[in-house]
Parts: C-alpha cells; structure tokens; sequence
DNA sequence: AAAGTGACAATTA
DNA sequence: CTAATTGCCACTT
C-alpha cells in the first residue's frame, strides 16, 4: 500500500450514495491532479469490496470499466439513481 | 532496477 | 460533431 492508493481508497469510500466522482476529481483529492491515469489503475488492481469503485467515472460521462464487470457498474449506478 | 500496462484526459485532425 | 493521437501517473512483472 502506498500513500497515494491509501488517499484514493478514503476518498471513494467517502463517496456518498447516488454520488459520482470522476477520476479526475478523485486524483484531485489525492493531491495529485494529474494522477487520474493511476487512480484507475489503483482501483483496477485492488478490487476492494469495502470501496465503491463503482461510484468513480469517466470525465466524458462514460461508465469506465469495473473489476466484476462494467456491466455491473452500469446497472449499480441506475439503481442508485444516478444519471448522466 | 527497468520496461510495460491500464477502469483516463485533453488536444488535434 | 466523432475518431485518433499523445501525455500522464502509479502499479505489476
């Protein structure tokens, strides 16, 4: 674990229900705004069930991808009343 | 230790 | 407007 994964794990657990971050604004919260690239990466690697990676998308609107399945991010994401 | 990978973003054509 | 290219970061091998 490094500093940086750590940062990016307490701010998407902190992402409250119905939310959405874009992993822009979540490197910006790490202190690095130009790490949106790793943040993906952090997430990719470290499919944590305790972070709602799901809630974290795209700047363009687009779901991303998700560990279990972008399928299933899709369809937690409408279930939870989010929209783009 | 060095090179490669990826759930991205912004720019250019 | 959409499609393709380049740049970036941290992690994995």
């Amino acid at each position: 674990m490094s500093l940086f994964s750590e940062q990016v794990y307490k701010i998407v657990s902190r992402i409250p229900k119905g939310k959405v971050l874009t992993y822009k604004q979540v490197a910006i919260l790490t202190g690095n705004p130009l790490a949106f690239r790793a943040v993906g990466n952090i997430l990719n690697k470290n499919h944590n069930k305790n972070i709602p990676c799901h809630r974290v998308i795209r700047s363009d609107g687009k779901i991303g991808g998700y560990n279990k399945g972008s399928k299933l991010k899709e369809k937690i994401l409408k279930e939870e009343g989010f929209v783009k």
